[in-house]
Parts: C-alpha cells; sequence; structure tokens
DNA sequence: CGGTACGCCTGAAGGC
DNA sequence: TGCCTTCAGGCGTACC
C-alpha cells in the first residue's frame, strides 16, 4: 500500500466497519511478522478486547483496544487490510483477528513484509518505526516544512522518502509531488529558495489530497478494507508512465534511479541540476 | 550526517 | 511455451 492516502482511506473505511467491536480470536501463519507480543501471547489476550479508536501513524493502521491495548499494522509492499467474512480462503492471508458478528480483520500480504505489533501503547510507541517517525507528511504546516527543508541536506527525493523527516511519503508520491512542483529529484534541499520550498509544500498537499479524494492507488494488488478500488492510478501524471507524454509540456517520461528507487520524471519540466 | 546496496518474500511482466 | 532477468506502494541494517 501503502502510503499515506492508501493507509488513509484504509482508515477512514475502518472505523465504521469495526467501531464497537471487540476482537474474539486471533490466527497467524506467519509468526515472524509479529512483533512484541508472541503468536501465543496475542491468542490469549486478544479476546474480548473492544476495538475504541482507529489511529492512522505514518503509513501503520493504529487500533486502540480496551484494557490499554493496541494493535498495529503496516501492510509495507503488498499487504492489505481487508473485513471480510470469518474463514475466507485465500493463501496470502497471514494474520486472522475474528471480530464480534460474522467478519474477521485480516492481512493479506503477498509478500510477507507487512508487521503486526501488538502490545501496550508504551511498547509500541517505543519500537523504532513508531518512535522516529517524523511530521505528518499531510499534517505538516508551512513553517514546520520550511524549517525542516532548511534544516536537512541532501536529494529531494531522498528527504521525502526519509519517514523520520515527514511521515507518509512513497514512491508514488514523492515522484507525482516533484513532478508537479517542477523539480528535479536530485536537485538538493539545501539549495532550494523559499518560492521552491513553498510550491513543493503546496504540490505534496495537492497529491495527498487528490490521491485520498480518488480513493489510493490500486496498482495490482491494493484494495479498500471492503475491497473497493483506487482511482488515483489511472490519474497519475508520471509514475511508471515511462516512454508516455508528460500531461504538461509534452515531453517524454523517462525512467532513472534516485536514493536506490526507480524514479520517474519529465526531463523537460524538471531539468536536472547536474 | 548523507548515500548506496542488500535482505526480506512472492509474483508479474518483458525479452529472447 | 518456457526460461531468465528485472522490477515492485517499504524499511532496517551494514558499510562507505
Amino acid at each position: 500500500m501503502p502510503e499515506l492516502p492508501e493507509v488513509e482511506i484504509a482508515c477512514r473505511k475502518l472505523r465504521p466497519l469495526l467501531g464497537g467491536k471487540r476482537f474474539l480470536r486471533f490466527w497467524t501463519d506467519w509468526p515472524r511478522g509479529l512483533r512484541i507480543s508472541s503468536a501465543p501471547e496475542v491468542k490469549k489476550d486478544i479476546p474480548g478486547k473492544r476495538i475504541e479508536k482507529v489511529e492512522r501513524l505514518g503509513k501503520a493502521i493504529v487500533l486502540h483496544l480496551s484494557h490499554e491495548r493496541v494493535l498495529a499494522l503496516h501492510q509495507k509492499m503488498s499487504g492489505k487490510v481487508l473485513i471480510v467474512p470469518q474463514g475466507t480462503k485465500d493463501t496470502h492471508i497471514h494474520f486472522r483477528f475474528a471480530l464480534s458478528g460474522d467478519k474477521e480483520l485480516v492481512l493479506h500480504d503477498v509478500r510477507k513484509f507487512g508487521v503486526v505489533w501488538y502490545g501496550r501503547e508504551d511498547e509500541v510507541k517505543k519500537e523504532s518505526y513508531f518512535a522516529s517517525l517524523g511530521k505528518d507528511a499531510l499534517g505538516v504546516s508551512f513553517g514546520e516544512f520550511k524549517k525542516l527543508m532548511e534544516s536537512k541536506k541532501g536529494m529531494l527525493k531522498s528527504l521525502l522518502l526519509r519517514q523520520d523527516v515527514f511521515s507518509g511519503v512513497g514512491n508514488i508520491i514523492a515522484d507525482e509531488t516533484l513532478w508537479r512542483a517542477r523539480l528535479h529529484p536530485k536537485r538538493r534541499a539545501e539549495y532550494l529558495n523559499a518560492a521552491e520550498i513553498k510550491i513543493l509544500w503546496r504540490s505534496l498537499r495537492f497529491v495527498l489530497n487528490r490521491s485520498i479524494k480518488l480513493g489510493g492507488s490500486t496498482m495490482r494488488d491494493w484494495l479498500h478494507p471492503d475491497a473497493a478500488r483506487g482511482g488515483y492510478f489511472t490519474a497519475r501524471a508520471v509514475y511508471r508512465r515511462k516512454g508516455e507524454r508528460c500531461p504538461r509540456c509534452a515531453g517524454v517520461i523517462t525512467r532513472i534511479v534516485v536514493a536506490s528507487r526507480g524514479t520517474f520524471i519529465c526531463a523537460s519540466c524538471q531539468p536536472d541540476p547536474n
């Protein structure tokens, strides 16, 4: 999923689906994905716990349960969180949380990169992912954004992807944001002028909000918790559009590698700084 | 501090 | 058809 818009969509859809429900049972065939508590511990502890709040922290879904318990999920590359009838058969479901009623919350994850944390809130917040999360990419004000950009060095793409600086940005959002801002991903934060910082902040907000509005990106795997598909992938400008025309200037979109990640740009409207 | 490469997994897509 | 290579919404670690 699994960037900020997809996690935000998942949380919004999970709230009405999970509100007031209790967990009945836990099952996994991939205990390596569990953090803080072991599978037997979760099995023993989770029955009867009520879901009180659904929160997004960066790209993680955080469920606050009764008795000070927290269940957090990260879908990583190929995960999706679904609400399905109990016992739904699927070889890629590796975590099942049976709910009061006839449904269960599952983590469907082909590549098994997904992570599930279960423990007290203080234990979860101490985990390195949560402890180091930077300002939420959608919540960050322009003042905060500017301050952060001025305090860091490095390529814009690297900075946008760093979860300890701005949390929630992934590869699609980074490329679409930089395209919209007409900034090359290898431009360096320390050489941006005030106007460029402003354009970058505005572009980031625009791209995030637009993706959320369209239901996030369904490329192949990812779905909403109710199995609906997102519409942003067809609306994107450059990501994975190598060889196609730039929708703004009719230049050709190319693929380069920046920060070890496939990166898509229009070389005409995002001029290389070097 | 910043940059890069790799591991973790499985499957899809493209080249030949 | 099939084999081989490359690539993939993330992130942690090791190393320069």
